[in-house]
DNA sequence: GTTAACCGTGCACAAACGTGCAACTTCGTG
DNA sequence: CACGAAGTTGCACGTTTGTGCACGGTTAAC
């Protein structure tokens, strides 16, 4: 094992879980604690992580550099996408909707996982195919303004001909009466189709989603698979979804 | 055992298992580890890895040639997309290619001239959209990570049913003997199959790509309308070109 | 306040490194 | 065919770098 390539291996772990534990990665790899210990202090020295008692942790956001931070999610959202990333499995076909919060799932999407990325999204495509090594289609079609997402009938017809493991579909409002709601008509009907081709569909639920409601219908909570939401989120709306819909934290 | 031979077997190692122990290739082939560590250096002078304590390594992505070229448009560029946006006549509907020249041209369209842009580079529609009033339709199909442009069988399909006035063709080689010529087998067919559905086809021919040859070849110069090139460009090759084909100056 | 886990430091050893050099091959030239 | 120039290869050398272990100090948890 490269040392190079074991600090490439802390920086994914650290993407993936949001942590690294010194004393399990030494395991895993079959390599002493001080090796991890030592690589973790270089990447510490080197600005990419912070360092802890018993492992690190990634920077927090106002030590990041600036051009990082201006497309940065915020932490409720990385906490989200974390989730989300868990429930993609090796080798699937995964449309991710546009976002900020699937932007946010575009840069710890896991490598060498024989994935294929769907996305009416020009930004997410172009995201994941900086990020990651997945296969990326996109679905073409007249880009929308509102949401700088390909919809309307080109996009309606080159929905119909794709299928897919798993939607995660981004909604403006998430409400236990109006369901899922968003700002614009096309937009709707373009979710609501990709949704119809996908076995699963998973509803990004950001802190500032929960309880809002927007102009247009999606989809009503008990048409998608599950809602998944920031782990840290104590809102109590989110106990009346959970009624209607399975919820992930 | 060859160099050069020895050089492929590396890349080929470097691809297969994303990493190359000096130590192991040394003994696989029955060379020593200098020779090994010889042709590393070289490779790693030429770009095409990084050399690590004990072996080496991939590019990381920002490094890939894609990222090198998506830097700002030389002044000769931005005169080549000049004089091609002012081929463009209102409401008329004009498909841009990838590129650094068409990039350019996506910041200098008209406002308020009623125009469609159709294009294969989610790039292009982005900045597009970001810049100009027009309608935005994005190709769908598989993103070529080479080029980052969407290609292959879904992008053929969706070629065939769009019909457009202008095409502005990018291509890396323009040859008087060799035509027009592409590095990437797909991205040549999806550029003939985009110039068969619209009207006229016009080629950009920024300083650098005039007289050079690529891999494939996508048409012949009596193929296109023309080639706009730099008119502060002086290479005697643009004459030549002349002979086959309009030159817009 | 005790205890166990974790930390940094110094150290020894091994592995990998660059450099210079000599032996060898290849190729063109006289 | 002889010759030398240019390039390639492996080896020897001294140097640098990475690794694991032992030690004593520090931290967190109960």
């Amino acid at each position: 094992m490269l040392s190079a390539q074991r600090k490439d291996h802390l920086r994914q772990i650290l993407r993936r879980d949001g942590r690294v534990v010194a004393k399990d990665v030494a395991t895993d790899l079959g390599v002493s604690e001080d090796s991890i210990r030592r690589d973790l202090r270089e990447l510490a020295d080197a600005g990419e992580l912070v360092r802890v008692y018993g492992g690190a942790l990634p920077l927090p956001p106002a030590d990041r550099p600036v051009d990082q931070r201006a497309t940065l999610a915020t932490e409720s959202k990385e906490r989200v996408a974390r989730r989300a990333v868990d429930l993609i499995r090796p080798s699937s076909t995964i449309v991710l909707d546009a976002g900020t919060t699937t932007l946010a799932m575009t840069r710890i999407l896991p490598h060498g996982a024989d994935l294929t990325v769907i996305t009416p999204s020009p930004a997410i495509a172009l995201a994941v195919a900086e990020h990651s090594d997945t296969r990326v289609v996109i679905i073409g079609g007249e880009l929308a303004r509102f949401s700088m997402v390909t919809s309307g009938p080109l996009a309606m017809e080159a929905v119909q001909h794709l299928a897919a493991d798993l939607f995660f579909l981004g909604v403006t409002g998430i409400d236990p009466g109006h369901g899922l709601t968003t700002g614009n008509l096309d937009d709707a009907a373009t979710k609501r189709a990709i949704s119809a081709r996908c076995a699963q569909t998973y509803v990004l639920g950001s802190e500032e989603k929960i309880g809002a409601t927007s102009r247009y219908p999606v989809l009503d909570l008990d048409d998608v698979s599950g809602l998944v939401v920031d782990p840290l989120d104590t809102n109590p709306v989110i106990d009346a979804l959970a009624e209607r819909v399975s919820v992930l934290r």
